[in-house]
DNA sequence: CACCCGTTCGACTGATCAGTCAATATATTC
DNA sequence: GAATATATTGACTGATCAGTCGAACGGGTG
């Protein structure tokens, strides 16, 4: 019965369904069963709220997308559990996926949110500079490496929730693995 | 002196400035040099100008991206051309894409607005299709196909427009075109 | 029990803004 | 050039909503 918690799951919820301005705190806390006033004594304003929720999701993101990873030698079998484990954050948490497609790229989500979310990056930036030093894949700019994995993983996942892709099915799995793979592979 | 224009060209720059609402339709008509009055004429709500927009930066697009492309004889050479295209548009109207780029999945774009938006992307559809019939690219979903395609290339064109790449760069060129074509290719 | 402090409550307010409307100007048609 | 249609103007309004505030609750500590 964590307030706050029930506050972040109505809030991206609504804001998925309705966007940030046709979304009013008024409405959040009612879906949260909440009063107003609890709701502004846990983010001082609607904007923090907001940039608090991205920030949570990009967590959830990264942790569980690397959760095992350290544990497979192989450098391709690292790179595809880490895709695995991402596929099945989005099957889990598909509000808080949409929420990255829907307003990734919004201005509400101040500069240093998206700064600070860049960061947590950190551990893939270094996975590719190894990839790139072992030789596995292409010698460019990393951020550039990134970018475009990035947005494979994104437009895979978006396909798998759009038409309802089980991840059991290993060989489509398999296929959105290689369109990532072969972009950035040397 | 077209005011419908000039309402357009303030709207799409202050949208991608602010969003949509923290961008007043007062402020679009003072930056626009009109009366509001006038924007309620040319469009009836907010909303329908969002869309209108929207519709309009799409075929901006595809219209510039299709230049030229069916007097290329060979396949790759006509998709190469289309990526090229493809990226002078985003150069020439970095405003448009970057209006894609923030409000693309926004749901202030009515669902029949996105429709229509997908109906005129049939030409590469098609030419998709042409590419797994002759057995060029991956036998495999269109609709995939066309995804990871899109999201490749907008996230290329964020690149050139984020670290200021030149065009002329023939050699960053024709690399990110590979990061595009090794994804969907055979 | 008395004190504190973090949490919850929701009626209220001040500001903002989409859209109206009636007057006026400009363009088009016959 | 009269008549009709279309474009432009901006002060105004009614509704909406982010955020406030003072009251109450509860549970931990001494």
């Amino acid at each position: 019965m964590d307030k706050k918690e029930q506050i972040c799951k109505a809030a991206i919820q609504l804001f998925n369904q309705n966007g940030f301005d046709k979304t009013p705190t008024s409405q959040i806390a009612k879906e949260a069963g909440v009063a107003i006033g609890t709701l502004f004594h846990h983010f001082k304003t609607k904007e923090e709220l907001i940039n608090s929720l991205y920030l949570r999701c990009k967590e959830s993101m990264i942790s569980r997308s690397l959760k095992g990873a350290d544990q497979e030698k192989a450098y391709l079998s690292k790179i595809r559990r880490i895709y695995k484990n991402y596929l099945q954050w989005g099957m889990d948490c598909t509000d808080e996926f949409l929420f990255f497609q829907q307003f990734g790229y919004s201005v509400y989500i101040y500069d240093k949110t998206k700064e600070e979310g860049r960061n947590k990056f950190e551990v893939f930036l270094e996975l590719l500079k190894e990839g790139m030093e072992k030789e596995f894949i292409k010698n460019t700019s990393i951020d550039y490496l990134l970018a475009v994995s990035t947005a494979i993983m994104m437009a895979n996942m978006n396909y798998f929730i759009q038409n309802r892709v089980k991840i059991e099915d290993e060989n489509f799995v398999e296929e959105t693995f290689n369109a990532l793979w072969n972009s950035i592979r040397r």
